[in-house]
DNA sequence: TTTATATTTAGATATTTGTCTAAATACCTA
DNA sequence: TAGGTATTTAGACAAATATCTAAATATAAA
């Protein structure tokens, strides 16, 4: 759980993360939504991937990133307990 | 929701939490719980009381922690909808 | 093969974070 | 009031983090 906490603990990510909700997305695309320049987005992107949140896959010159919300099921059941 | 996810992007932290679940405690009772010098985790529950996450009283000598899940309906509400 | 585009890697830097020790504050009891 | 216990505050420090620029890598297109 504490590589998903780390990934979520940060507004930019958890924006990528309802970016990629709607539909997949190239890594240029999603820096375009961002005023922060494309080897942050990238390195914000390596941290979603260690923790699993998302998946990515090489398409020629692009790599399209997708969303991963199993390992938010955790974390879920955890703060459930938690509030009993 | 920011506060409340840097609050639990900490094991000790989580831990805490884990142990109020069971009842309310002193913070000198939280300390015994880590390996952790008494500031640390007094300074933990201060992040935790910044979060929300947990509330304070103080009895005598003695401040007593509460747990308080409410602030975590936003981020369960997120998560859900992440999952769709 | 050369040039352009997409993305990541490397290295630097300022800020934040978790921890510690020492000291301060607050309350209780004799 | 004096001494003891509980907790927090202050200040220091090493490690982690988010960001940047410059360079490297990989693929596509001319």
């Amino acid at each position: 759980m504490n590589k998903v906490f780390k990934a979520l603990n940060d507004t930019t990510r958890r924006e990528i993360l309802d970016l990629l909700k709607e539909k997949d997305l190239t890594a240029g695309e999603i820096a375009e939504a961002f005023n922060i320049t494309k080897p942050s987005i990238s390195h914000h992107l390596d941290i979603l991937s260690q923790a699993d949140l998302v998946t990515s896959e090489k398409r020629g010159q692009f790599v399209i990133y997708s969303l991963n919300t199993t390992v938010l099921d955790d974390i879920l059941s955890w703060m459930m307990t938690l509030r009993k």
